[in-house]
This record gives structure tokens, C-alpha cells and sequence, in this order.
DNA sequence: TGCCTATGCAACAATCTTGTTGCATAGTGC
DNA sequence: GCACTATGCAACAAGATTGTTGCATAGGCA
């Protein structure tokens, strides 16, 4: 829980997750080059690929090799333990 | 957004937030002894004292003087908004 | 006044985070 | 074999976080 909190406690990895969420199974490449386009983050590829690890650490994130490609997809388990769990006893009515 | 989130993706921090849960107007001294106490939690007065001024800066707790104590309440409303924001699409069914 | 209680602030150290650059590796295709 | 593509890893720097210790302050009470 602490380190789920912490990977979406920054904008770029919730782009990230945005992006996937949109289209799903996308290579480094292309997360990078879409999310730089449309937000105009000015980030290295390697500063994308540590944020897509920390993802992948948590579970946010799975990964599926296609040749030389890494296949990046989104798995929303951790992010609905979040919700479901100490986070829900604060819901509003 | 990303303030709220690092705050609570502390485990101490969090204890405090459910300590103020169970009992609310509660003083640093109140709050330290208990949380020390009753979790162990092996930190100095001054640690709960910051871990305080963390979560009154993203708004979970509001302070009120009274004399030289300080009584610190819960104020949920952020939590709430985190619930009801960006995470709120991950809920499962 | 002098002591006790409750708290804040400053300085310091250790560790983590986030970014960079440069090089390495591993398939793919000519 | 050689270049190109896609990615990973290591080293480094800057800054934030988290903890400590020591001292200061401010109100309450004998």
C-alpha cells in the first residue's frame, strides 16, 4: 500500500497509467512518444522506463516480451485494493 | 493530488489519521504516547510532531490552540476528494 | 521568580527519489 | 558481418524525506 501510494503520486507515471488505460499493451516507445506529444513532458526515454519499473513493481503495470519489444499493460488490481481497502472507511455519502 | 498521496503512503502517518479517527482534539503528547504505545512505533516526539505538520499542510488535520497544547482534528475532506478523483475509476464492481 | 509542560525551530546525517548521460545487449534485416 | 531498433544498466548529481539532537519559547502554577 505505501508503495502503490507513492507510484501514483506523480503526474507523469498517472499519464502513464491514463495512456494505458486508453490503449492498452504498448511498447516504451510509444507510451513516450504519446504522453510527450499530448502533455508535453520533456523527460528522457530512460526516465520513462524507471517510472514504467516503479509500475511494474507495484503490479500497476505487466509486461510481455514481443521480440525486442516490451509489451506494457495495465492491470487496475492494486489501484481497486487501494480504493477497497484502508482508503474506503473516508468515502463521502 | 500527489501531496495526499505521499502523505498517507506512510505508515506512521497513517496511524495517527486512525488514532484521530477514534478520538478526535487530540494533543502531539496524546497522540505520540498512544500511536508509541500501542503500535510500537519506536520515533522520537519530534518525527510525530513533523509527521503532524505534513498532514496539516495537505489539509487531513486542522489545529486549534488552546493554551500551550495544540489540538489536532481530522479533517477527511481530502481523503474524500482522493476517493472521488482520478482513483475513482479503478473501483471494482 | 522559577519550574514544569507542550511545542517549535535549526542543523545535521542517512536514505530515497528523480533525473541525466554513456555504454551495453539483444533481436531484425540488409 | 553491420547497422538499426528497442531496451536495460551503472554512475552520478540534485533535491526531498525522515530521522536525530539540542536549544528556544510560551503559558500555567507553586
Amino acid at each position: 500500500m505505501n508503495r502503490v501510494c507513492r507510484a501514483i503520486a506523480e503526474p507523469t507515471r498517472r499519464r502513464i497509467i491514463d495512456e494505458l488505460a486508453l490503449r492498452d499493451r504498448q511498447s516504451l516507445f510509444e507510451i513516450y512518444a504519446r504522453v510527450v506529444s499530448e502533455h508535453g513532458i520533456g523527460h528522457s526515454r530512460q526516465a520513462f522506463s524507471r517510472h514504467l519499473s516503479v509500475l511494474e513493481d507495484v503490479g500497476i503495470i505487466e509486461m510481455a516480451w514481443q521480440g525486442t519489444t516490451k509489451l506494457h499493460s495495465l492491470n487496475t488490481a492494486p489501484l481497486a485494493r487501494l480504493l477497497d481497502g484502508w482508503l474506503s472507511r473516508f468515502e463521502e455519502p
